[in-house]
DNA sequence: CTTCAACCACCAATATTCTCATAATCGTTT
DNA sequence: AAACGATTATGAGAATATTGGTGGTTGAAG
C-alpha cells in the first residue's frame, strides 16, 4: 500500500512513517503543502494522510486542489484542530475521514484500512460470495453450505457470469456473448440447458433458489425469492 | 437519502431522526440488535448507524452479520465506547467509521455524506423515476411505492418506452415500432390491450395516474393530471 | 474403447400475447 | 343537455411463444 503524508511535525512525520512501514506500507512524506501537492497530483497513493497547519498551502485547500484533479484517492485530514467548524471544513474540501490529535496509530491504521478496503472491495474479490453460495476464482471450487460442487467449464463460466453480477437479468445474447465470446442468436437452447444442468447442481436440492427465470428477458441470479 | 438507525436510547435516536429528517433523510428506526437486523437485510439503505451497546445482539455483532450477507452498505458505528480497543473492533467488524458519544449532528451528517459520497460511485445502476414509479434497467425491477411490480416483457418494453420518454405522446404506431419493429397500422388492438394491463398493474391501485390517453393520439406516461 | 462435456431436437407444461366481442367514455353536433 | 359516432377500455378465451426437462448424437481426451 503506498501511502502519502503531509506533515510538518517530523515528530509526528516520522512516528506515522515508521508505523505504516512496519505493516508494509510504502510511505512519501512531504513537509509542507507545495510540495504535497506535486507529490499528490503526480504519483497515484492508495490514501493520502494531510495535516492542516502546515507550511505552504493548508491542509485544507490540498484536498481541495486534488479533488480539482480528479484524484478520488482517499484523504484523511490529521490535524489537532477538533471544532466541529474545522471539520466541516475538512469534509467540505472533499476529505474521507477527519482524526483528531493526539491519536493511536491503531486508530489511524484501522481507518487507513477501513477506507481502502471500501475502494479497492468493488473491484475485486477472489470470492464471490451469494448466500451460502460461493466461488472461489482463484481455486475454481464452487461450494453451496459447504458442499463443494462439481461444475464443468462452461457451467462454471455461466455461473461466475452471473454471480459477479448477482440482480442483474442477462439475456440469452448476452450470455452467450459473454461465454462463448460471439453473438448467435437463438436457433439452439444451448444456454437453457447448461442452466438447467447448473440447477440441478445447485439449487435441486435447496429450498431458496438462486438461478431464476425471467420469462421473455433471460436469467438471472438472486437471493430474493422470485417475484 | 435512505438510511438506517439502530438505537436504544430513545433520546438520542430521536435526535438523530428529526436532524437527519430536516435534510430530507428517509429513517427507519430500529430499538434493539435483532429488530435491526432484519431492517438491514432486508431492505437497501445508503447509510447505516448503529449503537454497540444494544439489546439484543450488539452492534459489532450486527455489523458483522451484514458483512457476512454481503452487504457493502456504509456503516457508522456510534456508540460511547471510546477506547482505542473498542474502535479496532468496529472497524474490524466491518464498519467505515467511527464516532463517539458525545457527538455533533453535523459532524455525523459530514460523516453519512462523506461515506456516501464514496460508495455512490461505484454503484450506478441506471434508474428510470418518475414519481414513486421506478425502472431499473439492470434488474429488470419496476417498483411503485416501492412494491415491486411484475411486467410480462411486452409490458415492460412500453413502459420503458413511455418512461424513457415521459411527457410525450405516442401514437399506436410509433409504438408499434417500438416494440415490434415494424408498423403496421391497426386491424387490431393489441397496444390498447397491453396498454390495459399495464395500467392494472402500474395505476390501478393509485390514485396519480401516471399513464393518460391522448385521444385520437394515443398515449404519454406523465406526472401531471391531463387536462 | 470408454467417458464425459457440449450441443441439439423434441415434448409437455406454462405463461404470454393476441383476437374478438362488448362495454364504457369522449367530443361533437343537434 | 341529449344524442350520436368515434374512440378507447376491458374481460375471456384462443393462439402462440417460452421454457424446463429428457434423451440422444458428436467429438475430444484419456
Amino acid at each position: 500500500m503506498r501511502i502519502l503524508v503531509v506533515e510538518d511535525d517530523p515528530k509526528i512525520s516520522s512516528f506515522v512513517k515508521i508505523g505504516l512501514e512496519s505493516y508494509d506500507c510504502t510511505v512519501d512524506m512531504a513537509y509542507d503543502g507545495t510540495i504535497g501537492e506535486k507529490f499528490a497530483l503526480s504519483r497515484k497513493y492508495d490514501v493520502m494522510i494531510l495535516d492542516v497547519v502546515i507550511p505552504g498551502i493548508s491542509g485544507f485547500e490540498l484536498c481541495k486542489r486534488i479533488r480539482n484533479n480528479n484524484i478520488l484517492t482517499p484523504v484523511i485530514i490529521l490535524t489537532s484542530l477538533d471544532s466541529v467548524e474545522d471539520k466541516l471544513t475538512g469534509f467540505e474540501c472533499g476529505a474521507d475521514d477527519y482524526l483528531v490529535k493526539p491519536f493511536s496509530f491503531q486508530e489511524l491504521f484501522a481507518r487507513i484500512k477501513a477506507l481502502n478496503r471500501r475502494s479497492k472491495e468493488a473491484f475485486v474479490s477472489p470470492v464471490l460470495k451469494v448466500l451460502d453460495l460461493e466461488l472461489d476464482s482463484i481455486t475454481r471450487k464452487v461450494r453451496r453450505s459447504d458442499r463443494e460442487i462439481n461444475l464443468t467449464a462452461t457451467e462454471y463460466k455461466i455461473l461466475e457470469l452471473l454471480l459477479s453480477n448477482k440482480g442483474r437479468v442477462f439475456d440469452r445474447i448476452l450470455i452467450a456473448e459473454k461465454i462463448w465470446g460471439f453473438s448467435f442468436n437463438s436457433g439452439t437452447n444451448v444456454i437453457d440447458v447448461h442452466i438447467n444442468s447448473l440447477r440441478k447442481k445447485i439449487d435441486k436440492d435447496f429450498s431458496q433458489k438462486l438461478i431464476h427465470t425471467k420469462k421473455g428477458f433471460g436469467y438471472v441470479l438472486s437471493e430474493e425469492p422470485q417475484t
